[in-house]
DNA sequence: ACCATGAGTAACCTAAATGTTACTCATTGA
DNA sequence: TCAATGAGTAACATTTAGGTTACTCATGGT
């Protein structure tokens, strides 16, 4: 079973694809009929956001008459978390500013987390998102 | 610092922004020019995708003259890896076939992963991506 | 046997994302 | 001082994603 990263971030993108698999967490086995209840979109929308995440492996899904039961599979997140651990535990280890090995007199006041400035002062642009999501 | 999951989901979606992300944790305070001398696609399109991943908090930069320095920002990733493992290491304890809390009889063969065949008998959907990507 | 129901696809439309070229401005180096 | 360089935006075009309605087919229940 090889995971295409591609599609497993693509498939996440969705907050309503999230949405779903969170349900199929603590639901398993939902049908595609009850996964729809719990959306604004039609079910026809559910269906292609359910391809999506079958292309991407955090779908299965197994025929049960008319109905079809819907399962979360762990394994493609599971990837994505192993592959996180082995690349930024180093950093996570350490504390924010370390990501600037390099910076030097890191001053208060300063807006480091948020996109430098360019010289013409103008400040509106890529805007600052502060709501939590999923 | 409230981080909004839309944006660090959809901004991981596209694999020049995880490459880029990748880039700068190997290789932190590069500039614009030599992040983009690393993809095909136009300058200007570098910077629309660094203004994405600024969004979602992911690239922190700072003026250097005429130069910007970009640096890769943990603290996204954290979260969802944090918010993973709490929604996830219970499943993930077990075996893949937990997934499937209810189902009896798993037959050796059956395609599991696989999306349910329907019906028909048709079987091409949900295409069965097999490259590993990232 | 027949109606109801669950599921899937086709066709269509709108919005968002991806990508390019041309131009402008600030900074650096000679 | 001036040319070169790094960076940012506007405008445009194409592709992809998100979403709906209508229709079809298999299965379940009466």
């Amino acid at each position: 079973m090889v995971h295409d990263f591609d599609a497993i971030f693509a498939a996440l993108a969705h907050g309503d694809r999230r949405r779903m698999l969170e349900l199929l967490v603590q639901a398993p086995g939902l049908s595609v009929k009850a996964l729809s209840s719990h959306f604004a979109c039609s079910r026809v929308m559910v269906l292609k956001h359910l391809r999506v995440l079958a292309a991407a492996e955090l779908v299965i899904s197994e025929r049960a008459g008319r109905e079809r039961r819907l399962y979360f599979n762990p394994m493609p997140v599971r990837l994505i978390y192993d592959r996180w651990t082995d690349q930024y535990s180093a950093s996570w280890a350490a504390g924010p500013d370390e990501v600037k090995k390099t910076r030097v007199g890191s001053q208060s006041g300063d807006r480091e987390q948020k996109p430098a400035r360019d010289g013409r002062g103008s400040d509106g642009r890529a805007d600052d998102s502060s709501s939590s999501a999923s």
